[in-house]
RNA sequence: GGGAGUUUAGCUCAGCUGGUUCAGAGCACUUGCCUUACAAGCAAGGGGUCAUUGGUUCGAAUCCAAUAACUCCCACCA
């Protein structure tokens, strides 16, 4: 056969992906298996694919795959997220390039362009992902929005509205100007920024006064906002500070501004800071808006919905604040009214979408209360029901949940889940106007409610604003099986809990927190038993990936450079969970080697010659055989303990060791026929199998070159059962399990390891060619010794002619040691003898050293008496090999003085 | 301001309840090899006061305390 001696991804990662779909091995329906299921955290459809969805989506690609050779019925949910305010922004972009103001547009407008927008360009992540390899039941996709999902959160609303867990109240809210909506804390961004804090003077009332007494006749206020003192309706400062004494009960002038606020004074300021009093601006500071709430003051906005001044601003009305704030400043420095200005570092709000500079503001929102369905949430963590990997994070759940407060939902954007609340205008009997809201599933409803509740029958009008984007990802493990309209289907039965839940630990609180809640709430029981939390893909200089810094490579080009087996590993190598992978396009040539020397491997097998007739077997092949499956069986414990504990970059990484080195570099050299020889069909029967299960074992992380040898190495000796297999897929056959080892035939393997490792050293250090044969002799001693089943495996990869076992030293000879047994080897030139006495000086040394310390330990009687029993007995060993060891290395000085 | 975490080889990380020669792995590095599977490779090799300082212990990378540096989360004092 013909293979060529460079695997070529691209062919067939594009043939394999497609055959895994038309065969449908992707797709799961509810049957007697065990069920293994993972919801995809759904990617924003404005999303183009980075580099954190690929160590995301390869992660759950390889758990899924693992649980389906595993025999469970595995069902990977893969969707959409509608990302309200990301989405709307992108389309109000695409609006305004052909000339459209979304203001011109009527809602309904409005949405049959987002619509459109979704369809072309929504869909392109989920594409993406099929590249990587991400083995999705695509017949299951889902959009946040789509009928299930819209209706399941339209009716979870509703059921909120009447349990009484959601309500409408005016607020202090963080407004993006920007989007033109609020955004919950969550979405809240504090940055660092580099600002001045203005000192500004607010002087007394009375004006004649303070000439009069020649007293101090100002107060000096700091702020960083100078441009919001429009707003300003008091100074505050502390009961007790002494400076402000003779202020109390007086009333200043805002400056600029003219109007005149009382002193209030509260406990609530820092006396330390700045100088000392706070200006109240209640409309556009939290703090503020409390201290107004608690003293009764005015508040007066002074800002329009999109960051302008309004009409209260005076002249400066319709300035953007940030101008203003210019503007405002130079004013009140000509009027000698600002005591000084520093420099201040202080944080500034963003809004995570926008990035804009968040603008507290005071607005009738939609909340949920937090506080009750939080508790709940937080013991299913706390009691291990919910198991977060790395457990760390449990603690920051544990802070959030236990300081929570109420969830804003309710956004002004057209894209989204619109809200399911109704208004109609009633009047009183005294003749007042008086607004009532309806929340019903839908306005047929709706007009139901208000006409028995409040006897109305007129006009309704539904509340414009959408839902947080939040409020619909949190049901996404349940209405993904429509586990919300039909909570008794048998999907959502058979599916849920879902196993493992794999994100990003920076939505612990938007996502991974809410759905907890929603699992309790409307399962109630949790919506998945883990949660691996990935690390954060960084560039090699540690910074965040970022489209500004230009430092994230496209995962496409990569898949295209590396194959997407190459980047998966390169991705999961360097990726312990919770811990942050510095990125580095070099990983990725790692795994694309790994998967080189696989195809190698191949070539090598399927090269041989078999010898099907009265074959020989060679004493080495029986061995090998017989280590390499003990091998195997052991590594799969291991690997089995690390998938246990979600350590998939050790699980591969000793995967990975077992493929290169036990099986291409130590059991395929034991071997390996010589040139033109065939091999024992036992022998190479048993290498298939091996190669089989191995490719098994890799092939969660490394689906299509496992897929594609798998294939290969199947032989057909009949057209129907070429067929069977040209049919048949890696996906679903049978992962091997560990089964029991023997420890001692390791241990003898690693003996000759060792042994054929010192051969070749001698070689190496000496300059001797690996083709001159060698004789090798070995001294037994009484204790540890070479297993003679090996022989002929260190014969054959050391090229030695004969292993001779002797009682005394051999003459002429160079040796080196393993433990305490000695070895030489014969040399036919001279040997240096020089060299090989320093080096023999320098061990002995070293056996020294460690024989001092360990009769140091022996001799303190405290660690005699202390110590277990079986501690000391190792050291006394310890002694006893140490001594036979430096007795030998003296001989051998000795002997090579004579 | 509050909390969590990290610090082990040049890099990225293992090292579970202290005790087998415990100081490890992969990559990188050095040397020698184009050996008919693979130079995307083979063979061999070098490399670390386990952040610092104390303590507990017969014994500490491992437990405790303090210090330092870094990272993250929360709060948001104008």
């Amino acid at each position: 056969m013909e293979i060529a001696s460079k695997y070529n991804p691209r062919a067939v990662e594009e043939k394999w992906y497609e055959f895994w779909l038309e065969k449908k091995l992707f797709h799961s329906e509810p049957d007697r298996r065990r069920p293994y299921t993972v919801v995809i955290p759904p990617p924003n459809v404005t999303g183009v694919l980075h580099m954190g969805h690929m160590l995301n989506n390869t992660i759950q690609d390889v758990l899924v795959r693992r649980a389906r050779m595993m025999g469970k019925n595995a069902c990977w949910v893969p969707g959409t997220d509608h990302a309200s305010i990301s989405t709307e922004a992108k389309v109000v972009k695409m609006l305004a390039e052909r000339g459209i103001n979304k203001r011109d547009l009527s809602r309904d407008e409005y949405m049959k362009y987002a619509w459109e927008w979704k369809e072309k360009y929504g869909g392109i992540i989920l594409k993406q992902l099929r590249k990587l390899g991400a083995s999705c039941d695509w017949d299951r996709t889902a959009f946040t929005m789509d009928d299930i999902r819209y209706e399941s959160v339209i009716q979870v609303f509703v059921d909120l509205y009447n349990k009484g867990l959601i309500y409408r109240g005016a607020r202090m809210v963080n407004w993006d100007p920007q989007a033109l909506t609020a955004v919950s804390d969550e979405e809240v961004i504090y940055k660092e920024s580099h600002g001045k804090l203005f000192y500004l003077r607010y002087f007394v009332e009375n004006v004649e006064r303070r000439a009069e007494n020649g007293e101090r006749d100002y107060i000096v206020v700091a702020t960083t906002r100078p441009e919001t003192i429009m707003g300003d309706t008091a100074v505050c400062v502390h009961p007790e500070d002494e400076r402000y004494q003779w202020l109390k009960g007086k009333k200043v002038v805002v400056p600029g501004v003219g109007r005149v606020v009382p002193i209030i004074m509260d406990e609530y300021v820092d006396r330390e800071f700045g100088t000392g009093a706070l200006k109240i601006t209640p409309a556009h500071d939290i703090n503020d808006y409390n201290l107004g709430m608690k003293y009764n003051l005015d508040s007066i906005d002074i800002f329009n919905d999109n960051g302008t001044l309004n009409a209260n601003g005076g002249k400066y009305a319709g300035m953007d604040r940030f101008a203003c704030r210019k503007a405002i400043m130079k004013d009140l420095e000509e009027a000698g009214l600002v005591e000084k200005i520093e420099d201040y570092v202080n944080k500034v709000g963003h809004s995570e979408r926008t990035d804009a500079v968040i603008e507290p503001k005071l607005s009738t929102q939609w909340f949920m209360k937090m506080s009750d369905i939080a508790k709940k949430a937080l013991e299913v963590v706390e009691d291990g029901k919910i198991k977060f990997h790395p457990d760390k994070f449990r603690n920051t759940y544990r802070h959030w949940l236990e300081n929570i407060k109420d969830w804003c939902i309710s956004r002004q954007l057209w894209w989204g889940h619109r809200i399911p609340a109704w208004y109609l205008e009633l009047r009183t009997e005294s003749g007042e106007r008086r607004t009532e809201v309806v929340v019903a599933l839908n306005e047929e409803e709706a007009r139901k409610i208000a006409a028995e509740k409040y006897g109305y029958t007129g006009e309704l009008r539904q509340d414009e604003d959408v839902l947080d984007t939040w409020f619909s990802s949190w049901l996404w493990p349940i209405s993904l099986f429509d586990g919300i309209r039909n909570p008794d289907n048998e999907e959502i039965k058979y599916y849920y809990p879902t196993d493992d839940l794999i994100t990003a630990p920076d939505i612990i609180f938007f996502w991974v927190a809410r759905m907890i809640m929603a699992g309790e709430e409307y399962r109630g029981e949790v919506p998945f038993k883990n949660v691996y939390f990935t690390g954060i893909v960084r560039d090699k200089l540690g910074r965040k990936m970022s489209k500004s810094l230009g430092n994230s490579p496209d995962p496409i080009e990569l898949i295209e450079k590396y194959g997407a087996d190459g980047v998966r590993m390169g991705m999961l190598l360097t990726a312990p969970a919770g811990n942050d992978l510095p990125f580095d396009e070099s990983i990725c040539e790692q795994g694309r080697n790994f998967a080189n020397k696989i195809w190698n491997a191949l070539r090598l097998v399927k090269g041989w010659q078999v010898e099907t007739e009265n074959a020989e077997r060679k004493p080495e092949n029986e061995v090998a055989v017989e280590w390499m499956e003990q091998r195997m069986a052991c590594v799969l414990e291991q690997i089995e303990k690390d998938f246990d504990q979600y350590r998939l970059s050790e699980a591969l990484m000793n995967t990975y060791k077992l493929m290169w080195d036990d099986f291409c570099s130590w059991y395929l050299e034991m071997v390996k026929p010589a040139y033109g020889t065939p091999i024992d069909k036992e022998t190479y029967d048993a290498t298939i199998s091996i190669f089989e299960r191995l490719m098994y074992m890799l092939h969660p992380f490394m689906p299509f070159v496992t897929e594609e040898v798998w294939h290969l190495l199947q032989e057909a000796d009949s057209e129907a059962k070429a067929e069977m297999i040209a049919q048949s897929s890696i996906m679903i056959q049978h992962m091997p399990s560990s089964v029991f080892y023997d420890q001692r035939m390791l241990d003898d393997c690693t003996m000759a390891r060792d042994v054929i490792a010192g051969v070749r050293n001698l070689r190496n250090s000496r300059g001797l060619s690996p083709k001159e044969q060698l004789e090798l002799f070995v001294v037994c001693g009484d204790g540890k010794r070479m297993n003679s089943r090996f022989d002929s495996i260190v014969k054959k990869l050391a090229n030695v002619s004969d292993i001779k076992y002797v009682d005394n030293k051999v003459e002429g000879a160079v040796s080196f040691m393993i433990g305490t047994t000695e070895f030489f080897v014969p040399m036919s030139q001279n040997v240096d003898v020089e060299a090989e006495k320093k080096k023999l000086e320098e061990e002995l040394k070293y056996a020294e050293g460690f024989l001092a310390s360990v009769m140091k330990k022996l001799g303190n009687e405290k660690f005699v008496n202390g110590a277990p029993e079986k501690v000391v007995a190792v050291e006394r060993q310890k002694k006893a090999d140490a001594e036979q060891k430096i007795a030998a290395l003296k001989a051998q000085i000795e002997n090579l003085k004579a």
